[in-house]
DNA sequence: AGCTCATAGGAACGAGCGTACACATGCGAG
DNA sequence: CTCGCATGTGTACGCTCGTTCCTATGAGCT
C-alpha cells in the first residue's frame, strides 16, 4: 500500500467520450443553475476537467450550449415520438400524451427547467431558435400521427402553457387536472 | 451665440422622476436585449444618466429588475382586468380575451419578450417568482369574472402557451386561429 | 524502438461587471 | 443670507468572465 508517492492523482490522460460527458454536464449545470450560470469555469468544475479542455473540444461557449440543447431536444422529442408511435388510436394517443406530460416532464423538474431555459435563450440566439423550432415541429408531427393538424397545433400550444405553468406555479395542476384539460380540448 | 464657455452642458441637476424613468428604461433594455444584458452600465447609457445614479436610486441591480418587472406586470394585469370588467357576459369576455391576446400582446413584440424574460428569471429568483405568481393569480381572477375557476385555470395555461408559441415560432398562429382555439376550449 | 501529433493541462490577458465611496451641487429651512 | 443635507456624479476596486497560448503527455504508426 505504500505506493503512489509522487504522481498527484492524475490518472486521466486520453479520456475518450469526454466531449459527450461535457455536453451532459452542461445540461446538468443549466438545469441546476440556469443558462446565465453555465460558464466555462462552472462546467469545468462540475465535470472535473481543466478549463482549457472546454475550448479545446468546443470552439466557443455558444457552440457548447447549442450542442447541449440539441441533445436535450433530441432526447425528449424521440421519447415523445416513441410514445405517439406506440399508441394504436387517438384515444390511446391522448392518454400517452397525458402520461408523457405528467410522468416524463412534470415528474422531473430537470426537463421542465431545461425547456424554459431553452425557450428564453432561443429568443436571443438564432442558432438556439432553430433548435426550438425543430422541437416544435417534431412535436407537432408526432401529434399529427393521431390528431388533425389544426388540433395538433392547438394541443401543442396548450402543452407548452401547461409546462410553463407547472414550472413556475407554487400551485401546479396535478395529473388529473391536466388530463381533464387535454381531454376537454381534444377528447 | 458666443456664450456657453465653461459649463460643459450639464443642465440636469435635480431631476424629479428620474427614478421612474430608470424603471422604464430598464424594461426597454430587457425587451431589446434580454435580462442578461440589463446591466447597470447598459441601463445608464440607455437612460443617459451617470453610472452612480443607478446605485443611488436602487440598492442593487436585483432591486431595479424587480421594480421594473413589477411595473410591467401591473400595467398588463390592469389592462387585462379592465377588459374583463368591461365585458357584459361570458361571450363578450372571450372576445375581449382574444382581443387582448391578438391586439395588446401579440401586437407588440415588446410585451411578449418581457413576459418570457420574466418567466425564466422567475425560475431562479424568489422575489421575481412572487411577481410572476401575482400576475398569474390576478389573471385568473380576471378570467373568473365570467368563467368558472376550472375553466379559468385551463384557459390561463392555454394563453401562456399561445404567448410562448407566438414569441418563438417563425410561423405563429394568427388571430383567427387563436380565436378558434380559445372558443373551442371555452366557447 | 522512435516519432508525431491529436489530446490534455494550466496560466495569463483584457474586458466587463456590481458595488463602494469620496466629492460636487443646489434646494429649502432657519 | 447661510448652511445642512438630500441628491447627483465620477472614479476605482475586486472579481469573474471568454478566450488565447504555450507546454506536457502518451497512443498509434512505421
Amino acid at each position: 500500500m505504500g505506493a503512489d508517492p509522487a504522481p498527484v492523482r492524475r490518472p486521466r490522460r486520453h479520456d475518450p467520450g469526454r466531449r459527450d460527458r461535457l455536453v451532459d454536464t452542461t445540461l446538468d449545470v443549466i438545469a441546476a443553475r440556469g443558462v446565465a450560470a453555465a460558464t466555462h469555469r462552472a462546467i469545468a468544475r462540475a465535470a472535473d476537467v481543466p478549463l482549457g479542455s472546454l475550448t479545446y473540444h468546443f470552439g466557443s461557449l455558444a457552440e457548447l450550449l447549442a450542442a447541449a440543447f440539441t441533445r436535450h431536444v433530441d432526447d425528449v422529442a424521440a421519447r415523445f415520438d416513441a410514445r405517439m408511435a406506440a399508441a394504436p388510436d387517438r384515444t390511446a394517443a391522448l392518454e400517452a400524451l397525458v402520461e408523457h406530460l405528467t410522468g416524463d416532464l412534470l415528474g422531473s423538474q430537470r426537463d421542465l427547467v431545461l425547456a424554459v431555459e431553452l425557450y428564453v435563450a432561443a429568443a436571443r440566439d438564432a442558432e438556439l431558435r432553430a433548435v426550438t423550432q425543430d422541437w416544435m415541429s417534431r412535436s407537432r408531427r408526432s401529434l399529427e400521427r393521431h390528431l388533425d393538424p389544426v388540433t395538433a397545433r392547438e394541443v401543442d400550444a396548450l402543452v407548452e402553457g401547461l409546462v410553463l405553468h407547472s414550472a413556475l406555479s407554487t400551485d401546479p395542476m396535478d395529473a388529473a387536472q391536466i388530463r381533464a384539460a387535454l381531454l376537454r380540448f381534444a377528447g
